[in-house]
DNA sequence: CATCTAAATCGAAGTTTGTCAATATGGTTT
DNA sequence: AAACCATATTGACAAACTTCGATTTAGATG
C-alpha cells in the first residue's frame, strides 16, 4: 500500500485488499499497457476537429456517403481529406466501399461503441 | 442536393427535406465548428497511452490520488508526469487539490460523460 | 486506345507533441 | 531562517502530425 511521507494511505484499496502486503501498490495500474495503446490510438484517431465533424457527417447520415459529398463540407485540399479518411479507416472506425469511381464511407458502430463504453465505464466507476 | 456526375443522389436527405432545394448539401455538416474543436480538444488530451492509463488509475480509484503514486506506475520523469497531468487538467478531464506538499488529483464525471456521450450518440445514430 | 475523373499516395514544409535536465515555487521540518 | 520535499514550469530537441502540390492508380467514357 501506498503511503506518502506522513505515513498516510494515499491510495485506498478496494474490496479485494484491505491489509498491507495482500497487493501492493502496482494493482493501482489495473489496465494492460496493450489495452491502454490501443484505445489511445483510437482518441488519437478522432482527435482532430476535421476528423470529428467528419464522423458527425458520416453517422447524420444513415448509409454511405460518397468521398466527394464530404469534401464539399471543408475548404481544404482533395489529398487532406483523403488522408484524415485514410486516419480513421486505419483506425477501424469507419470503413469504404469503392462502387465505380467513387469510394463510400460509413462509420463502424462497434467500433465506436467500444471507445464510448469505455469512457463510460469510467464515468460509472465514479461513485 | 449532391448528385455525382451519373446524375445519382449520393446524400440522401433525411425527414426534414425530400426534395431538392429546401436544403442543400452544405446540410449534411450538422455540427458547430466550435462543437467539433471543443470535442477535438478533449480528445486530443485523451489520445496518449500515458494520459489514458492516468484516466484507468484516476477512475478505478474512487477518490483522490497523490501524484506520487501516480508517478510510481510509470518509467517517466516527475516533469512529464506532471506535463500529462497538467494535459488532462487543461482540457478539464481531471481536477486537482493542494493538501499540504501532496497535490491529489480525481477525475470529473461530468466530463467524460460528455464524450462518452457524443460518441454513443454516433452509434445510436446508425440503425 | 486515348482521354477523363475520383481517390490515394508521395514528398516536403511548418506546426505540435513527448520527453528530459535544469530550475522555480510553495509548503514543511528542523 | 535554513534546509528539505513534492510538484510545476522552462527550455531544448527529436518524433509525429497537418497540410499542400505533384504524381499515381484504377475505373469510366468517347
Amino acid at each position: 500500500m501506498a503511503l506518502n511521507t506522513l505515513g498516510e494511505k494515499t491510495i485506498q484499496t478496494d474490496g479485494c485488499c484491505q491489509t498491507d502486503g495482500c497487493c501492493g501498490p502496482t494493482q493501482i495500474l489495473g489496465m494492460a499497457v496493450e489495452s491502454a495503446e490501443n484505445l489511445a490510438q483510437l482518441f488519437k484517431a478522432i482527435s482532430s476537429p476535421v476528423r470529428v465533424q467528419m464522423l458527425d457527417i458520416l453517422s447524420r447520415h444513415g448509409g454511405d456517403v460518397c468521398v466527394c459529398d464530404i469534401e464539399s463540407q471543408f475548404d481544404l485540399s482533395q489529398p487532406t481529406i483523403s488522408h484524415h479518411l485514410g486516419v480513421l479507416r486505419k483506425a477501424g472506425l469507419i470503413q469504404s466501399e469503392q462502387r465505380g469511381l467513387w469510394a463510400f464511407y460509413f462509420v463502424r458502430p462497434d467500433a465506436l461503441a467500444q471507445v464510448s463504453g469505455w469512457l463510460a465505464g469510467l464515468a460509472a466507476k465514479q461513485a
